[in-house]
RNA sequence: GGGGCCGUAGUCUAGUCUGGUAGGACUCAAGGUUCGGGACCUUGUAACCGGGGUUCAAAUCCUCGCGGCCUCACCA
């Protein structure tokens, strides 16, 4: 933690004087998560992007979401270097040719933007800004493997990315320019490249579960709505308050698809010259961040979890004018806590010009998980008044204890935070058994619905397609890729009626 | 891509139907009094999204564009 504290020292641009909307969030989570949603990122909320630079689907991130996105970054960053992958930086822009080698299973070429001019001069073939990494990524992954000992090849690309051309646009949800991460991986079998998909999973769970308190199911996807450029599709997908599905990761078997077009090829030990096997792996850093706001917010603003929050403590003076030497007493002693917290914790002692009530709004709606308010009773008496943003609970404790009880507090905070996401997930599973069932709680619970289905092969987007129309929406996400649901003797698929082979999840989606 | 709603100061908004002086609240700035859950008073700054059209006259009517919200569709 010694790190993020250094990042948040100064603070230049933090929030400050009734930079938070003068009406503050009017909306009710529970009632109106859209307008909720919006509220919150925008100027009467947190104030986390200004969606008024005037390009559709492109905007302007403000500090405090820039704080939380790159830690968000961050922790994906460990994991995967950990995991053995290198960092790697491939240009802006993509030749038309190399985009349009794998289009058709590609398919995305539709949606990228293009560059066609230079100046005042025509390029001589067009170049696409970057959607995904695979069509500039795999050509010079060709240029680098020549033998098994280059493999596995393992690199990932942190970055912004620009593509499709959303005709609705949400920030975090739904972008034309929006965070990207993705790994890129090459392995000798079908066997390696499998291992990863696991070790992706867990990648998946030590973050956005342990760290971001973020709830999932890690689903293997229908062969009709997987990525098709992939053999197989793994996604790991969360519940909005609205019962919609949020994709938050999604990781591909790209089995030898690419390595065929792209020439990707290896000699073996035993002299023979092979295809390697492909996967990615891209954690979605904006869809993480709507996941954040939207699962742990309330009608107050933000609640973060202490990994990805850019303060995990404000301290905030409470002084009287007509008491001067009582102010000053304050003043030092919330310097003295600063200091102390500081040696753990990345925390600010806010004596801008408002009044504390003001303050404890403000830290509120940021999502901040500690105040310190420190007062002149408490800087009388060697005390610190201790508050939590979750759950909303307020002690003082001795000075010193002050580090321990933060430390405690925090922890305190973050299971709170698991405990609710995961009541709300459990509590919006469920199951269905007939197509009117699930219609039914469809229409007034959202959410996931376990149900019967015939088959996750592409002889079943049928029954797919009809369920979408029949349930104005909702999608087959795909079966448990751990311990997958079995269906029951004499369970019927809820479309067609014929023996059900798999328990699918369904849900409306964004 | 479809449908609906909309664009007035930094923010939220009245005015638009029925064309004729753009009004309020908050923010912001200054001064003063305040300060343990969004303080108050006084004064001040600040706006009709852009282009074209109709008209004596356009925030208001027409049109094209840009942008936003909701919703459906689409979707690595």
């Amino acid at each position: 933690m010694a790190e993020e504290k250094d990042i948040v020292a100064g603070a230049p641009g933090l929030p400050s004087r009734g930079s938070a909307g003068t009406k503050g969030i009017t909306a009710s989570k529970e009632k109106d998560f859209s307008e909720w949603y919006t509220q919150v990122c925008t100027e009467q909320g947190a104030k986390l992007v200004d969606i008024r630079y005037n390009v559709q689907g492109f905007v302007v991130h403000r500090p405090w979401a820039f704080r939380i996105l790159r830690k968000i970054y961050e922790l994906y960053e460990k994991e995967v270097e950990a995991d053995g992958h290198e960092p790697y930086l491939f240009p802006t822009v993509i030749p038309e040719e190399n985009l349009l080698k794998e289009k058709e299973h590609a398919g995305f070429s539709p949606d990228v933007f293009w560059v066609t001019m230079a100046g005042d001069e025509k390029l001589e073939a067009p170049l696409a800004l970057r959607p995904t990494g695979e069509t500039q990524i795999y050509p010079i992954y060709a240029l680098w493997i020549r033998s098994y000992n280059d493999l596995p090849l393992k690199g990932y690309q942190s970055r912004i990315t620009v593509f499709r051309n959303e005709k609705t646009t949400r920030p975090f949800l739904r972008g034309r320019e929006f965070m990207f991460f993705e790994t890129h991986d090459v392995f000798r079998t079908h066997e390696d490249a499998m291992a990863q998909i696991s070790r992706d999973l867990g990648m998946m769970k030590r973050v956005a579960w342990d760290r971001l308190a973020l709830p999932f199911i890690f689903f293997q996807r229908p062969q009709f709505d997987k990525f098709k450029g992939a053999d197989n599709t793994y996604a790991a997908d969360t519940l909005m308050p609205d019962g919609k599905r949020n994709q938050m990761s999604s990781t591909h078997d790209l089995g030898q698809r690419f390595a065929n077009a792209y020439g990707l090829k290896y000699d073996d030990e035993d002299g023979t010259e092979k295809q390697p096997h492909q996967t990615c792996f891209g954690p979605g850093i904006y869809r993480h961040m709507a996941a954040l706001i939207g699962i742990h917010g309330d009608d107050t603003g933000l609640i973060l979890p202490s990994a990805v929050c850019p303060l995990h403590a404000v301290i905030v003076p409470i002084t009287f004018s007509k008491k001067p030497e009582d102010a000053k007493a304050v003043e030092e002693f919330c310097k003295k806590a600063e200091k102390e917290a500081a040696k753990e914790f990345a925390v600010k002692f806010d004596s801008s010009a408002t009044t504390p009530g003001f303050k404890f709004n403000q830290w509120e709606m940021l999502g901040v998980p500690v105040r310190l308010e420190i007062g002149p009773r408490e800087a009388k008496e060697g005390k610190v008044t201790i508050a939590l943003r979750a759950p909303k609970e307020k002690r003082t404790v001795a000075f010193a204890d002050l580090n321990k009880e933060i430390r405690d507090s925090l922890e305190k905070l973050d299971s709170e935070l698991k405990a609710r996401a995961e009541k709300y997930f459990a509590n919006n599973t469920k199951d269905a058994k007939t197509l009117k069932e699930l219609k039914d709680i469809i229409e007034k619970h959202r959410g996931f619905v376990r149900v019967p289905f015939c088959s996750t092969g592409m002889d079943g987007e049928k029954c797919a397609d009809i369920l979408k129309t029949e349930t104005l929406g909702a999608v087959v996400c795909g079966t448990g890729f751990e311990n997958p649901e079995k269906p029951k003797k004499g369970d019927k698929c809820v479309v067609c009626g014929k023996d059900a082979r798999h328990i699918v999840y369904t849900a409306k989606t964004y």
